[in-house]
DNA sequence: CCAGGATTGTACCGATCGGTACAAATGCAA
DNA sequence: TTGCATTTGTACCGATCGGTACAATCCTGG
């Protein structure tokens, strides 16, 4: 059997990018051609289904980062506030201050939604419910513990927004650093 | 002179709603000529700029309709808290409670931003101005009263990409609920 | 070293993109 | 009614879209 030059597994954040910067329907083949230095039949031959199967790839890959980084770490919650305050951190790092998009967010927002519908609604119910219970295990009753976490996630995609359109990474962290004293503030 | 079928003014409400459906790339002539009932003649005629100048006046009648319905009711603040109030009101409305997404917002995640990149930012930097001086009014400082209008205004951007994503109405009144909650929380 | 399958670049496909040209249709002033 | 500028539909433009075909190349098992 022959030997692939790249593995399908490292062109993947190569394509994540392309879509952020370009969006979906944006990223055309020669784009994504250009940023993986793969020609169209070396893309055919990793992702047979074409573009939506890039961006399928993209999510696994998404997905798979945010449950080991984020969403794991929040429900061991060991202790919830340190398990939080990691979790900012992360995210302050993987969206780069707001400089960098959520690609999950803005294909919710997106005409090109339908196929990836269900996954976009679980990557949030999963970040929602993970952070909700991180806030139970700090004592916070279910409903509360429920309503701070959509707070918080939601805080953070209108940080991204806010942010990017303002061109500013400041905003982005002031309003981090808001949304952890607000997750903070009645626990411990 | 000859007199118009219909009003360029009758016609941006219609491309809006275009862009806002199949945002601003995938929005093609086409689908605008077929959302408008005017075949490419008319549309050229209209906007000689084509496609950047229908979402050029779309913008301008975001901002017309901000600026009347929303920001300037906050700026005379009459009083602070009805002000605030009428505003969170009327955003459920013109969002639809989460089922219409900020054309703003979305195009300043994408990459077609450039040319509006000045509009964009002016956008939030109002709708954040206005609501500070709202809460000033009321009695904050400067520096909190502009913490809390960042924050809410991320937070309705917020609500609209998770509700959207999730699919749900009720998520989008939930949010809206709990920012009207933190606004009115200390004044009056 | 060689056979044979995996991998690759490239040419090409029909469709559609945004935009232009222009002649027919239209509506108003005189 | 007639003259004329405006408005409109339609045909057409080159470019590019996503995707396919396929021959040349590469690599490895034997």
């Amino acid at each position: 059997m022959a030997r692939a030059f790249a593995e399908r597994s490292e062109v993947v954040p190569l394509l994540a990018e392309v879509f952020r910067e370009h969006g979906v329907e944006g990223a055309s083949l020669s784009l994504i051609s250009k940023a993986t230095g793969l020609g169209k039949g070396s893309l055919y031959n990793f992702f047979p289904g074409g573009k939506e199967e890039m961006l399928s790839a993209v999510l696994d890959d998404i997905d798979r980062w945010f449950e080991t980084s984020v969403f794991s770490p929040l429900e061991r919650a060991t202790p919830p506030k340190d398990a939080m305050q990691d979790m900012l951190r992360d995210v302050d790092a993987y969206f780069r201050s707001g400089g960098r998009i959520c690609l999950v967010g803005v294909i919710g927002l997106g005409a090109a939604r339908e196929p990836f519908a269900k996954r976009i609604a679980q990557y949030f119910e999963r970040w929602v419910g993970a952070l909700s219970a991180c806030l139970q295990t700090a004592g916070l009753s279910p409903t509360v513990a429920l309503s701070r976490a959509e707070e918080a996630v939601a805080g953070i995609q209108g940080a991204i927004v806010l942010s990017k359109a303002l061109g500013s990474a400041e905003v982005f962290r002031r309003r981090l650093r808001q949304i952890e004293m607000h997750l903070l503030e009645t626990i411990v």
